[in-house]
DNA sequence: CCCTGATTCGC
DNA sequence: GCGAATCAGG
C-alpha cells in the first residue's frame, strides 16, 4: 500500500483527532503503527504526548505545552471517506456507586477495611457493605456508551482482536454498526467499562435485600 | 509483558 | 520517501 492523498488526508485527521498511531495502523489497512508514525513526522505532524519525551530537553518547548494542557480536544472533523454525524454521548454506564450514603456507622474506631479483588481488578464487597451493591436497577433504557476517540475511524469486525473491547455499540445491520474497540480489560473481552456493565456482582440469595426503595414502576424482583 | 511515540538508517 | 528495527518511557 502506498500513501495516496486519501490515505494520507485520514492518516492527517486521525492522527489530529487523537487516535494513537496504533489504532490509525489498522484502519489504514496495510501499513504499521511505524509506517504510520514515521509517516506522521514526514508530515510534520506534531507529536502528541510520548510516553518517551521527558527525557532530555525539558526546554521552552515543552514548558509551553506543559503550561497549556487543559485544552479540550477539539472533534475531529470526520473522515473523508465515512462522514459521520457524532452521536451524542450518553452518560456513562452504571459507575460504581461513588461513596453511597454509607451506613450510618458510629464514629467507632476505624477498622482497617479488608476487601477482596475480583477478576478485573474490581472491589468486592464484604457482606456488611451490602447497603446498596447496585443501585435500584435503573429503569432508564440502556444506551451504549461511546469511547473516546473513534469518531474518524470505527472499529469494525475485522478488527476485532484479543485486546480490544468488542462490546458492541448500534446494532448489527445498521451502518455504523461497530465496536467500542477499547483496550480490553484483561482477561475478558471487554473493556473496563463495558465489564462494569456486563458483568454485575451477585451476592447469595440469603444475604440479598428486597426492601431497597424500588421507585415507581420499577420492574418487579422476584 | 503490554502499550505508547521518537529516532535511526538501509533501502 | 518509506518503514522495520530499535529505543525509551508508562
Amino acid at each position: 500500500m502506498s500513501w495516496t492523498d486519501e490515505r494520507i488526508e485520514q492518516l492527517r485527521q486521525m492522527w489530529e483527532g487523537g487516535m494513537t498511531a496504533s489504532q490509525i495502523a489498522e484502519a489504514l489497512t496495510g501499513v504499521s503503527r511505524n509506517a504510520v508514525i514515521g509517516k506522521a513526522h514526514r508530515l510534520g505532524l506534531q507529536s502528541r504526548p510520548s510516553p518517551v519525551k521527558g527525557g532530555e530537553a525539558a526546554s521552552a518547548a515543552e514548558a509551553e505545552v506543559e503550561a497549556a494542557p487543559p485544552a479540550p480536544k477539539p472533534a475531529p472533523v470526520a473522515a473523508v471517506s465515512a462522514p459521520e454525524p457524532v452521536a451524542p454521548k450518553p452518560a456513562p454506564p452504571a459507575a460504581a456507586p461513588a461513596a453511597p450514603a454509607s451506613a450510618p456507622v458510629s464514629d467507632a474506631p476505624p477498622a482497617p477495611v479488608m476487601r477482596s479483588i475480583g477478576p478485573g481488578g474490581f472491589q468486592r464487597q464484604n457482606p456488611h457493605e451490602q447497603q446498596a451493591p447496585i443501585p435500584p436497577a435503573p429503569p432508564r433504557r440502556l444506551v451504549p456508551a461511546k469511547p473516546s476517540a473513534e469518531i474518524a475511524s470505527k472499529t469494525s469486525l475485522l478488527e476485532l482482536n484479543d485486546r480490544i473491547c468488542k462490546w458492541p455499540l448500534g446494532h448489527p445491520g445498521e451502518p455504523d454498526f461497530h465496536f467500542c474497540g477499547d483496550q480490553v480489560n484483561p482477561g475478558f473481552p471487554y473493556c473496563l467499562a463495558h465489564c462494569s456493565v456486563a458483568y454485575q456482582a451477585q451476592l447469595p440469595r440469603r444475604d440479598r435485600r428486597p426492601p431497597p426503595p424500588l421507585p415507581y414502576g420499577a420492574p418487579r424482583v422476584r
